[in-house]
DNA sequence: GCGACGTTTTGACAGTGATCGATATGTTAG
DNA sequence: CTAACATATCGATCACTGTCAAAACGTCGC
């Protein structure tokens, strides 16, 4: 009894962003699911998140990015930090280096968020 | 045969953007990706995209939506024009009046960009 | 044609963002 | 501890964008 009230004030963590064709966004919702697009809408962070997405093994070493992508190592490093900021890449240190993997669902989430009504 | 190379040689009209997960893209479908997804990247404008989404009709009359949207007109006949310009809008001229409908085709298309792996 | 009304365009301004060089932080090897 | 290297932060610059008031454009009814 007492668990379920917990329960319930916590908020199902929500993977993201209400759907946009159901019915008219609130400031709110519309306020959310536009910072995550305004994070995917940059030609250099969605390079980024291909090829961290088609990586073989799953997750790119940050090293590597500035050649690929043909921006500074300070701009990529950048790029990145809005990105996991944003909830769609994940970011683990190793060493002296920083590796990259795709969050799907949340990309999965917002992709949805587009085309489901509801 | 001659028809059928005409055909060939026109590409097939894509609804718009190459996959994001699949492979890494390139500079220019990155590019392309990304007008579309700016376009959707404003708080307005999402709220405008779900209030013509969700009317019954189907379209929805410009006269109507500054006050939905707390704009002056100017501003909301900016973002309109940049969402017909992406390709997610419809604009019909009526009279005096100009109507908004949504392509769903086309948001569709960008949703799916995000999801799908190829 | 004229006046009223809906819409777009123009011009200006403030805020944001992408980018880079320089510098700081952090981690590993010796 | 120190030197070397990977990454992050800072400061500056330049381009872009959301916003509005004002003016221009288009369409309708008279």
């Amino acid at each position: 009894m007492y668990l379920m009230d917990a329960l319930e004030v916590t908020p199902e963590p929500e993977l993201c962003c209400a759907p946009l064709l159901r019915s008219p966004l609130d400031e709110q919702q519309a306020s959310d699911l536009a910072d995550v697009l305004k994070a995917l809408a940059d030609p250099v962070r969605l390079r980024l998140v291909s090829i961290i997405a088609s990586a073989e093994s799953g997750e790119v070493c940050a090293c590597d990015l500035p050649i690929l992508v043909d921006r500074t190592q300070p701009t990529v490093s950048h790029h990145l930090s809005l990105l996991v900021r944003a909830g769609v890449l994940e970011r683990e240190q190793r060493g002296k280096w920083a590796w990259f993997r795709l969050r799907r669902e949340r990309l999965a989430a917002v992709g949805d968020a587009l085309v489901n009504t509801g």
